[in-house]
DNA sequence: ATTCCACAGGAAACAGTGGTCC
DNA sequence: GGACCACTGTTTCCTGTGGAAT
């Protein structure tokens, strides 16, 4: 039998069972995985672990709060010193207990706190999903760190989207969160907050900056050399010997670093090049590889998002599609053709206005504001993206299946 | 200098959902 | 079973804007 008759499904699955393999490790390859040490961040450890120490001697440390670019470790470091102190109190009366929650992954601060809740091991009975309003949960989840005596830290990550979701529902929750000692008579609660936008504190309430900020860590970004540094290390053990070209490194850093120093960015990169070298059966990563792994990272995002817009947004998608180039007021009217071709009620001017918007934060249409003397000021709106990706990626919605 | 266009985008109100609590 | 709660998605209303036209 020879090779040539397989079937290209075959031939693929063959090469997968037999064929060489570049990475040894794949766990290292994902920026989740914390390393023994992490590079770089000698002096941002030292004052993490500095202004949690108190934990060690039972006394409650001062809230923390955390700045850092995406991608430069700021969690990583967070989340490694507190379990390493965790671990320290563990077998004594007043053990730690660690509560992590990203702000970014719950859509309501009732969700968050929920979130809170389940880790401090409160059940369904005693902790609805709804129904409740905020400062009942608060007190429920006070009552809890009260009764079990427990040393509690709350890490909440992104914390700059909890400010954002406290504004929309003018709730001083995070005020109460940095005082909440002063209700508790057996329990500590110490406060971590970890955030990308170095910003975010001009929206706060005065008081909760001076409660909240009491120690500020400001993570820096890495340099291309860093990042080179780190990529290395992880080729190390997750590759194996010499299965990245030294160009193909140097590439991948530059790129990186590039994009503001984020070292999550690159790991993902230099893992997404392997797959394909892999796939593509080749001895080595090359430069190549890393550039279609940049491709290839950017289209998924794209069709990511393209997919998961609801009904409406793909059909004001399809409109700017329609109507490209042009106003918001033209988007509207194909817009409004588009919704009486699949017989949906249209929605309003004001809305689907806000609605692109938001396509145009995940970078898929790009606008921009047009003064147009006595024909007014509009926004003209075209797609970053090629008509071809959002025709294919549309077309599996059955709706919209019969107007692309 | 004044008018006027075609919207942008903020604020508030509203409807509807899915829940708790007493 | 009614009061109450959080939340989402939407509508309604409104103010502001920069430059061409007058």
């Amino acid at each position: 039998m020879s090779v040539t008759t397989l079937d290209p499904i075959d031939k693929l699955l063959e090469a997968a069972l037999t064929g060489k393999s570049l990475i040894k490790n794949r766990t290292i390859l994902h920026h989740t995985y914390v390393p023994n040490n992490i590079y770089h961040r000698d002096l941002e450890q030292e004052k993490v672990t500095q202004s949690l120490i108190p934990i060690l001697k039972q006394f409650r440390p001062s809230n923390l709060l955390v700045y850092g670019k995406p991608g430069t470790g700021k969690t990583l470091v967070v989340r490694r010193i507190l379990s390493k102190i965790q671990e320290r109190v563990e077998k004594t009366n007043f053990p730690i207990k660690l509560v992590y929650a990203n702000s970014k992954e719950e859509t309501t601060l009732y969700g968050l706190l929920i979130n809170f809740g389940r880790q401090l091991g409160l059940n369904e009975k005693e902790l609805p999903p709804t129904g409740l309003s905020i400062s009942e949960v608060f007190k429920r989840l006070l009552h809890t760190i009260d009764q079990g005596k427990q040393n509690t830290v709350f890490v909440i990550d992104e914390i700059d989207f909890l400010v954002h979701l406290v504004s929309k529902t003018g709730n001083d929750i995070l005020y109460q969160l940095t005082r909440a000692n002063d209700r508790l008579q057996n329990g500590t609660l110490t406060l971590v907050g970890i955030s990308n936008d170095l910003t975010f504190k001009e929206r706060l309430d005065p008081r909760v900056i001076s409660s909240l900020g009491e120690e500020e860590v400001v993570f820096t970004n890495y340099s291309v050399d860093q990042i080179h540094k780190i990529l290395e290390d992880r080729i190390q053990s997750a590759f194996i010997e010499g299965a990245v070209d030294k160009s193909a490194l140097n590439l991948c850093a530059a790129m990186a670093g590039r994009e503001h120093g984020d070292a999550r960015r690159a790991i993902d990169l230099l893992r997404v090049a392997g797959e394909i070298a892999e796939r593509e059966q080749q001895d080595k990563v090359t430069e190549e590889h890393i550039r279609l792994a940049s491709q290839k990272m950017e289209e998924d995002k794209e069709t990511i998002a393209l997919q998961s817009y609801p009904l409406h947004e793909k059909l004001v998608i399809l409109g700017v599609m329609k109507a490209s180039g042009t106003s918001t007021g033209e988007i509207y009217t194909a817009y409004k053709d588009l919704c009486k071709t699949v017989r949906q009620k249209e929605l309003t001017q004001r809305r689907v206005t806000q609605m692109l918007s938001e396509i145009e934060l995940s970078g898929i249409i790009s606008g921009r504001i047009v003064h147009q003397g006595i024909h007014g000021r509009t926004k003209k709106f075209k797609l970053t993206v090629s008509p071809e990706t959002v025709k294919q990626t549309l077309k599996k919605d059955l709706t919209l299946e019969d107007i692309i």
